[in-house]
RNA sequence: GUGGCUGUAGCUCAGUUGGUUAGAGCACCGGAUUGUGGUUCCGGGGGUCGUGGGUUCAAUUCCCAUCAGUCACCCCA
C-alpha cells in the first residue's frame, strides 16, 4: 500500500511530453504576442468567495475548497455540521480555493487594478485552473488554460480578431479541419421571445445546446419536461434545421427573426463578424454560425466561440464569448469585455491522436562529451563552456565510466553528436566526433570544434 | 452523481473444471566486446496475483465487500 500515486485527473508531464507541451504553449504565445496581447498571472488560490456563485449551482461544486489552516474545528460551524448542510458547514472551514477558470480571476484582476490598467486591456493568461468533477478522456480535475480577453471596448473588431487568433493558432499546430462555430446570446434571446420563452432563456440554452449530440426529439422531450407547453416547442422548430454554413444561417436567422428587436440586433452583430473574419481570409479554420450553440456558461451576453475537430475523440478544444458586464460582480459596472480560451490538455490529445508533433519539438541535448578520466573531463568541461556560450546545447558525461554505457546514454537520449577526448586527443590537442546516426566519426582539431559543430547542426 | 467493463513484474498481457515452484514479450542490469550506442547471442534481478473477508483439504481462479482504473450518461476545456 506503500505505492506512490497522483491523485486522479492530475498528471506527471515527462520531459518528451513537457516538450511538446511547451511547442503547443510557445505557439500560443507567439500568435497572442502578435496580437498585442501582454501576459498576466494571478495566484492559484483565490478567496473562496470571489469565486462561489459565478458558475452555477453545479460549477460551484465543483470548486476546490481548502481547508483553513490551524485548528479549523474550533471556528468551524457547529449546527451547520450537525445538521449535514456541507455547503454551509464549509464555508465556516474554508476561506480558500483553488481557481475554477481564468475569467473570474482576471475581472477581479481588473477591478482591483483598474487604476493602473490602460483601457482597452488586452490582456492573455496561461496557468493552470482546477475542477473537481470526474476525469475521463480528454477531462482533467487540473488543466491548463490560456485565455485572452480583450475588456473595455464593444467593438465587433474584437470579435473577429479572436476569430483570427483561433485560425492562426490551429494553423501553426496543424490541427486538422478544424471548425471554429460562432452564435449570439442575443439571437438566443430573440428566438426565446419569439417562442415566448424569454423567462426560460437558460432551460432553453441547455437543452439545445445538445442537439447535435441527442437529436431532436431528445431535445423535444426535454424542453417538455422542462415545462416548455407543446406550443413553444414548435415555436423553435425552425431553429432544428437551421443549415451552418455562415451565409445561408445568417439569411435564415435574419428572415426568422424580423420582429424581434433583440434577435436582429443578434443577427446583424453575427453578420458583422462572419463578413469581416471571411473578407479577411482564414489560414485553414472553416467558420460555421449554429444557432443552437449555448455554453453554459451564463454570463455571456453577445457572441458565443466554441472550436471543434469533427473526427478528434474529444468535444470542444476552445470556447469564448462577449460579457458585458463581468466585472460588474465586483463593483465596476459598465466594463464589457470578450475572450476565448484554449484548452492545451485538449489540443495535445488532439495532436497526439493525429500525430501532429514535429520531430523537432523534442530538441535536447545537442553534443555529449564522453568522460574517459580526471585530466580528460577537464579538457571537455572547458570545451563544453565555449559551447555553450556560442548557444550549443552540451553535456559532459558526469562520470568516467565504460564507454559502452555512456554511448548508450547517448543513445538513448537521442543525442545526435558524441564528442571524445581520450589520452590521444589529450596529447594531440584534437577531438574525436561521431555522428550517432551515421555511425561515422572523424577527428579535428580544438580550434575547429566550434565552426565544425555549428556547421552540421 | 447513475449504469457496464477491467485489476497478475516498471509496461503490455498469458495462466488448464480451483491443485504443489505464477509465465512470456518489451524494459532494466551484467557478460560476449576493458576507446564505441542503436542489430545479435548468453545470463540475471524483480510479484503479499489491487485490498479485506468468505467458501474449500487447497483460491491468481469461485462468492461478497472495498479501493483504483476505464467506457457511456450529466456537465465541461
Amino acid at each position: 500500500m506503500s505505492k506512490p500515486s497522483i491523485p486522479k485527473g492530475t498528471r506527471d508531464f515527462t520531459p518528451d511530453e513537457m516538450a511538446r507541451r511547451n511547442f503547443i504553449f510557445d505557439t500560443i504565445r507567439g500568435v497572442f504576442q502578435s496580437f498585442g496581447f501582454a501576459q498576466i498571472e494571478t495566484p492559484a488560490m483565490e478567496n473562496l468567495a470571489t469565486l462561489t456563485g459565478k458558475y452555477g449551482e453545479e460549477g460551484d461544486q465543483l470548486i476546490f475548497k481548502i481547508l483553513n489552516n490551524g485548528d479549523f474545528l474550533a471556528k468551524a460551524d457547529r449546527t451547520a455540521l450537525e445538521v449535514g448542510d456541507s455547503k454551509k458547514a464549509s464555508f465556516s472551514i474554508s476561506k480558500k480555493a483553488l481557481r475554477y477558470d481564468l475569467t473570474v480571476p482576471f475581472a477581479r484582476f481588473v477591478v482591483m487594478n483598474q487604476n493602473e490598467l490602460t483601457f482597452p486591456f488586452r490582456r492573455f493568461q496561461i496557468q493552470p485552473v482546477w475542477r473537481g468533477d470526474r476525469p475521463g478522456k480528454g477531462r482533467y480535475q487540473e488543466f491548463y488554460q490560456c485565455d485572452v480577453d480583450i475588456v473595455g471596448s464593444d467593438s465587433l473588431l474584437s470579435e473577429v480578431e479572436l476569430v483570427q487568433i483561433f485560425d492562426e493558432v490551429l494553423h501553426r499546430l496543424h490541427i486538422p479541419g478544424f471548425e471554429i462555430v460562432l452564435n449570439n446570446r442575443k439571437v438566443l434571446a430573440g428566438i426565446a421571445e419569439l417562442a415566448g420563452v424569454t423567462d426560460k432563456l437558460t432551460e432553453m440554452t441547455v437543452a439545445i445546446d445538445k442537439l447535435d449530440k441527442i437529436g431532436r426529439e431528445k431535445v423535444e422531450e426535454e424542453l417538455s419536461t422542462r415545462g416548455f407547453t407543446d406550443e413553444q416547442v414548435s415555436k423553435l422548430a425552425p431553429l432544428f434545421e437551421m443549415e451552418t454554413s455562415p451565409k445561408e444561417a445568417i439569411s435564415q436567422l435574419r428572415d426568422h427573426l424580423k420582429t424581434s428587436e433583440m434577435g436582429s440586433k443578434g443577427v446583424d452583430e453575427l453578420e458583422t463578424v462572419v463578413n469581416y473574419a471571411l473578407d479577411l481570409g482564414l489560414r485553414s479554420g472553416k467558420l460555421l454560425v449554429d444557432p443552437t450553440l449555448a455554453r453554459g456558461l451564463n454570463y455571456y451576453t453577445g457572441a458565443i466561440f466554441e472550436v471543434k475537430v469533427p473526427d478528434a475523440p474529444i468535444g470542444s478544444i476552445c470556447g469564448g464569448g462577449r460579457y458585458d458586464d463581468l466585472t460588474g460582480i465586483f463593483g465596476l459596472k459598465g466594463l464589457s469585455g470578450v475572450g476565448i480560451s484554449f484548452g492545451a490538455d485538449r489540443i495535445y490529445d488532439v495532436m497526439s491522436h493525429f500525430e501532429l508533433f514535429p520531430a523537432g519539438a523534442s530538441r535536447g541535448t545537442e553534443l555529449l562529451f564522453v568522460n574517459f578520466g580526471a585530466d580528460e573531463e577537464r579538457r571537455c568541461m572547458q570545451l563544453a563552456t565555449e559551447l555553450r556560450r556560442e548557444g550549443i546545447r552540451v553535456e559532459v558525461y558526469p562520470e568516467a565510466t565504460k564507454l559502452k554505457k555512456q554511448m548508450k546514454y547517448a543513445n538513448d537520449k537521442s543525442i545526435p553528436y558524441v564528442s571524445m577526448i581520450g589520452s590521444d586527443e589529450l596529447t594531440s590537442g584534437q577531438v574525436t566526433i561521431k555522428e550517432m546516426e551515421s555511425g561515422e566519426q572523424f577527428t579535428i582539431s580544438l580550434n575547429e570544434v566550434i565552426g565544425k559543430i555549428r556547421q552540421v547542426l
